[in-house]
DNA sequence: GAAGTTACAGACTGATCTAACTGTTTTTGA
DNA sequence: TCAAAAACAGTTAGATCAGTCTGTAACTTC
């Protein structure tokens, strides 16, 4: 007699392939982001986000064929938790946003983690490097224009508006810089100090 | 007899030992700088810079032994040159700056050179390099120290005031931030109506 | 359940870089 | 003038790393 005749159908795998693939993906980029943040772009090596993410070399490069794979899919994966963490959940066209909201909102989202520092340095790392750079200023200037324009209505303005792109612009740059600032600063409340300052200034204006 | 013994006094050398050692580190320095801003602090190496300075990699390494020595030496000199250009050969005691005037001479000396986001750069690159970061920190800390309490006077503050030095970290945020935009963003002109829109809403504050 | 495909593991290789080292030239000091 | 010191030049050793390659395991398709 035959149990293995009526055999289940295909013995069903424990995992995929697809989610064997995106699981491997998913711990290296996540390593790759982590160590951007701990040890910085100088220090990462292939071996070394290996290790960190509990994963052979092998499995890397099967996965990443180069480095730069490996950093565009990282960077790929940050942008994409910003995009969807934006708008948070409003609808740009109904709603719109205090000053000290919308401020609250793009610097508790995007400027104050470590990670927006990370971009950074990847950026700067990355500008001379025609391949690496231009795969990244792709990534980026998408976000950017839908962030921008989402922004600029999110604050009230129309689209077209160069004055309140502008002052949208000015925003980011003020909180930007105030994120290098914290970067470099020991003290963790100047931040926040900084941040209140700019709300009282721009609420003015 | 002794036609050597009224010798001349010395036969005077084309060029004495610190000149010629002032000229190479010169020179490496210099070359080092450059290369942080064209090429970025990646594709930086001892041979790259020998090369680019017209030095050989042997008098570079006399005059560096190792290539944090060249990088710091590079990073002091930024901020040296930072340094002696501030406060603009004016008497912070007596004289006194507008809020436009402080503006454009912070941007025009310090965040306009693209040296600014070169030395932003190698500050990230160095921050987990205990050596290098160290180094480059306490040349940086010295003079930021320094830079703040005299701006703090420029614009009329005591220099105990801490809302004086708040305001005064929130213009170099701002400044810093739109330095950081400028050097990705392909619009040059886009920083200098940052730059404007920022004074209109700085005055009124 | 067998053949084919994809994922993974680890060793190897060539290129590159830093730091050390050896030899040479120039300057200095007596 | 001559010996010592400093600046300079170029080579080499050791380490690291990215990318390649070979072999194995897991999954998929027919």
């Amino acid at each position: 007699m035959s149990a293995e005749a009526k055999s289940p159908p295909v013995a069903k795998p424990r995992r995929t392939q697809a989610e064997r693939s995106q699981e491997t993906r998913n711990k290296v980029c996540e390593a790759t982001l982590q160590a951007l943040v701990e040890v910085g772009y100088e220090q990462i090596s292939t071996t070394l986000i290996a290790q960190k993410a509990q994963v052979s070399r092998g499995a890397l490069t099967h996965q990443f064929p180069t480095r730069n794979d490996m950093l565009v899919a990282a960077f790929e994966r940050q942008v994409s938790e910003w995009q969807n963490g934006y708008p948070f959940g409003l609808d740009p066209e109904k709603e719109q946003l205090s000053v000290d909201e919308l401020i609250d909102a793009l610097w508790d989202n995007i400027f104050a983690n470590g990670r927006y520092v990370a971009a950074i340095e990847l950026m700067l790392a990355a500008r001379q490097d025609n391949e690496l750079g231009h795969a990244l200023r792709d990534i980026l200037v998408s976000w950017i224009r839908k962030r921008d324009r989402i922004t600029v209505r999110l604050v009230g303005g129309d689209v077209d508006d160069a004055e309140a792109d502008l002052k949208v612009q000015l925003h980011l740059s003020v909180l930007r810089g105030i994120a290098m600032h914290q970067s470099f600063d020991s003290d963790p409340l100047t931040a926040q100090k900084l941040i209140d300052l700019w709300k009282r200034i721009a609420r003015q204006a």
